[in-house]
DNA sequence: CTTGGCACTCGAACGGACAGAGTGCCAACG
DNA sequence: CGTTGGCACTCTGTCCGTTCGAGTGCCAAG
């Protein structure tokens, strides 16, 4: 176990790292804070953290800079989550507060994430899996083919285009269309299938094949847009990383195009409260130089989505914490209004 | 007028150097390429060609990079377009094939054309303005709130929440739909305004500024989301730009980021054909080094969209033409098809 | 007009010297 | 035993001078 005053060393280190990119030393370390002991006292106390592993030494005979263990003993143990201040509370009430529809609560919600915390955001959309169905519309587009069109209680449609097996009248398509509704609307994704399963035997045996398309088409639908959509803003900010340019962004950026890896990543955010990942503890390799912050959002104490920023392990994780935690829950408050 | 030799120079200096990323000389030149003369009669030529604007040095001394005037010469008379190899040509019809509707047709194009000219994509969903309503669908919500859908041809699909100023009835909603669709589908948007203007006279009184709003929400639609929407891939290309990277790229991805700079710059291509735009010939200042190459796509002659690549004005430009337009040609087919 | 020759220029690469920051260790001190 | 000042040492980054080579411009000759 570290002492109290190795931990107050450690966090020093961090926070002088994280304001000025380089590497820190013992004499400034006493100038800038106030450790109440001489820098000889410092440089032992450094040599027992870098023996823990919790900072290191880019080359011998330079400054110290945290490691991943350092930075993750940091976040766990010596600082809290700063909270936004007024104005910029506010600023971000009146931001959001503007959106019109769903891709534009999202749209304004990356863009503000990656204002405040000047890193790259990422916000994924509500997801489909946790939602309720609000309507179940279908269209005659031609005899033989149908639009199947599902709206959400978070604002989302989705359509399809369905292929009849037979031609299909529309008195049948109205009768399909109300018993559909009547069943499924307000319930979650999740409990549907069992509640459509015997519809087609309520039909006459020439609708019967149509019937059975839809509904498959439906559950499909359920289910394979459960794969979710993100949005992503800020990536100018990839340009404040660090000295070595494009070794670090590329593999940054070719992650960012990877929606799957972000998906997993944002995943990775514990169900209750703030993930950080940082450095080597995320799985995927290109972001071994990044660090993640992530959370929950959605009105009413549930999660529908997942959001947050990738920067650099040297980043300054209480103000980024804080303001992802405040994004967070603005955005629940503006999705449980609309 | 410059020599025919003096062209050929010229285009045998673009090529090197978009090839080595070097500045070239003289003795290279002749060693690289069969130009019949000496090192010496190249660099009169060259001398002849800088005067004109057409190349210059970045040191004394040192070989020539071609100017974006010299780009622009290039471009207009000396390359041709690169047709693609049958195999590309298959590659791209197999990939764009597997689409499954219009999002995944939009981002497997813009990960298509990244791919295949190695820079940034940047391709424009089909442009509302010029398609036709496939279908309008009203939805209840609540007694008095309505969801009005709006289904075009080219498969996109926009809500938009409506709030009436008084209850509308059922009956009410079934005959607005009805009447609705019968004047305005298969119609082009331009054209809807006038057909459904008098629409809210034949309704009765109570009904009459629901049937307004109503419309005015669609009209709205019609005219704000003509307002396009983009989808952008292949950004890590952007660390190939160049060496002194942070000041390139940085501004790069913030126009990337404007997506209203984007649009305005596809919608810079010729109405008809290919547009080229090189260097400061981009009216937005941060996309001063880069070049786009943009053209229309579209279904049977028909332009309803814009799609290109932004790059350094160091590149290919046959061959990123050719794939442009290759790909603009395939997409067009996959739209018509469904 | 083309060509070979030649002097010149300039940037990139190399290497040594130097300054500065930072360390580790040690002996002294409370 | 923890803390402190002192000191020698080790790096790195930088500056400067040299060298090397690619490339040029000019000129005189073909």
């Amino acid at each position: 176990m570290l002492s109290e005053r190795r931990l107050e060393v450690l966090r020093a280190i961090v926070q002088d790292y994280v304001g000025t990119e380089e590497p820190v030393g013992s004499k400034a370390l006493t100038e800038r804070h106030r450790l109440g002991v001489s820098p000889a006292t410092v440089r032992n106390d450094m040599a027992v953290l870098e023996e823990e592993g919790y900072i290191a030494q880019p080359h011998t005979s330079a400054g110290r800079i945290p490691t991943d263990k350092g930075y993750r003993l940091f976040v766990d143990k010596l600082a809290g989550v700063k909270p936004l201040s007024t104005p910029e509370r506010r600023a971000i009430q009146n931001f959001l507060d503007g959106a019109v529809d769903l891709d534009d609560v999202v749209g304004r919600t990356v863009r503000l994430l990656a204002q405040l915390t000047r890193q790259v955001a990422v916000v994924q959309y509500p997801s489909l899996t946790r939602s309720t169905v609000r309507h179940v519309e279908l269209l005659s587009l031609a005899p033989a083919r149908l639009m199947l069109v599902l709206i959400t209680d978070t604002g989302r449609v989705e359509q399809r285009l369905v292929d009849c097996p037979s031609p299909f009248s529309e008195a049948s398509l109205a009768d399909l269309r109300a018993r559909l509704n009547s069943r499924v609307v307000g319930r979650r994704f999740t409990d549907v299938p069992p509640l459509v399963q015997d519809l087609p035997e309520s039909f006459e045996a020439d609708d019967r094949g149509t019937v059975s398309t839809v509904l498959s088409t439906l559950l499909e639908t359920l289910v394979e847009e459960a794969e979710e959509r993100l949005m992503i803003g800020g990536t100018a900010n990839l340009t404040r990383f660090g000295h070595d340019f494009p070794l670090t962004i590329r593999p940054v950026l070719e992650a960012l195009e990877e929606q799957v890896v972000l998906l997993k990543l944002l995943g990775e955010a514990n169900e209750s409260g703030m993930a950080v990942r940082i450095g080597h503890e995320n799985a995927y390799e290109g972001l071994n130089s990044t660090s993640v912050v992530s959370v929950g959002y959605g009105s009413g104490g549930e999660t529908v989505a997942k959001l947050g920023v990738v920067g650099p392990t040297r980043m300054d994780y209480p103000g980024t914490m804080g303001a992802v935690r405040a994004v967070a829950r603005y955005v629940g408050q503006i999705l449980a209004e609309s």
